[in-house]
DNA sequence: CTTTGTCAATCTGTATGCATATTCCCCTGG
DNA sequence: CCAGGGGAATATGCATACAGATTGACAAAG
């Protein structure tokens, strides 16, 4: 792989991962120091990650980690509900066994996670649950872009961790999906695929407006 | 905005279009020496083409307009199919007037260069039906997705003209959505436009299988 | 004291140069 | 006549150089 494809990489998980902030500048003479590398392979990294929206860039005005308006904010988890329920619908349909056994293995970890409390474990959990959906649906097309989406919204989903009680109720609504897929139900999956997300993405403009407004006054 | 960016609408047009079918080798210096630029722009865009998935890089092996397989061109038109499904549930919930009054329009265009039996006419109107249809979502980041992978399915379009008697029968189901649509019937509408882009699809691996097959053997 | 204009520093965008991997062709051997 | 290997040509990937734009500060005027 070249040396722009392992920046681009690296980069992105350091916006997934949250050391890089929503807003934070990305200087190219300064990244290219970090990595060792002259600006090119830089540049071209960051060009990509503005292709698929993760940066913005503006003409002469260099990149900064996308800091998304709460509006377009809930689009983005309005729009990741109904791909998240088209996977769901299209996996109920198509389930195979090895789905199924992924699905009950991401279930249990997701259960176990929650046993210990550690939000972090049930988060790295839940990525492998939404993830194993996305492949039931036996659409390799879209489960790429169900997982884009996943990432993109990534950094914000690190806020979620300051609400109360959402990780049982998350994990009861896990185990309504599993239900409804292992039974062969398209809709019941999709109609609770997309709840399940919608509410998060509720719960996150939510805070995202919250913490704007005090900031902003 | 730069020649990175106008050579990345250019390049992405002639894709489009179809001037530059899938598979075409994209050869750095050539294009360079065609726009008059060094390849460092031409380089760029096409990294944000890669991005997008228009075109594939292979390291040290360059970019090629990306060639799908029948099997993936099937599952982005499913993938389509559901994101349009998804604008119409939406839309139907959201319906304003001006959204009703640009869908009427946008059918009236349809009909009329359906009576001219001008099929590159009908497809450039069947664009704007769609296109509203995003918009009547009222949510950007859906729409901004469907344009998009609309975009990205165009030049596999072309090869639909070559389908009989599909253009009547596309008329008729947009005026079934429309229907739907104005009379607010959310799940109505998402299964109408699910099924319309679903059918076209089977149509165009249809067509896909049956043109590789021969040149294959 | 505030505001505006100018200048300098800095960063982006593009061009060019160079090293290396790939590919294609030709030659040699069987 | 065909297959395999080696070398040259070519194209990619990265580094460096340069021009133009933007930003920030500082000074001067109101």
């Amino acid at each position: 792989m070249s040396h722009a494809q392992r920046l681009r990489q690296r980069i992105e998980d350091e916006i997934v991962s949250g050391d890089l902030a929503p807003g934070s500048r990305l200087d190219e003479s300064q990244l290219a120091a970090r990595f060792g590398v002259s600006r090119t392979p830089i540049r071209e990294a960051l060009l990509q990650l503005a292709a698929t929206g993760l940066v913005q860039t503006k003409p002469r005005r260099g990149a900064i980690v996308t800091a998304s308006e709460p509006h377009l904010l809930l689009a983005m988890f309005e729009t990741m509900a109904e791909i998240e329920a088209a996977c769901g619908r299209l996996a109920a349909r198509r389930l195979a066994a090895a789905d199924a056994a992924a699905l009950t293995a991401a279930l249990d970890g997701c259960r176990a996670a929650l046993a210990t409390t550690d939000t972090e474990a049930y988060y790295a959990e839940n990525y492998v649950f939404h993830a194993a959906i996305y492949r039931a649906s036996h659409n390799a097309f879209l489960a790429d872009q169900a997982l884009s989406l996943h990432r993109r919204l990534a950094p914000y989903r690190r806020l979620q961790l300051r609400v109360r009680q959402r990780l049982p109720q998350s994990m009861a609504e896990h185990e309504g999906i599993v239900a409804a897929l292992l039974a062969g139900e398209e809709t019941k999956a999709a109609d609770a695929l997309r709840s399940h997300v919608l509410v998060q993405g509720d719960r996150f403009t939510d805070l995202i407006a919250g913490l704007r407004a005090p900031s902003a006054a």
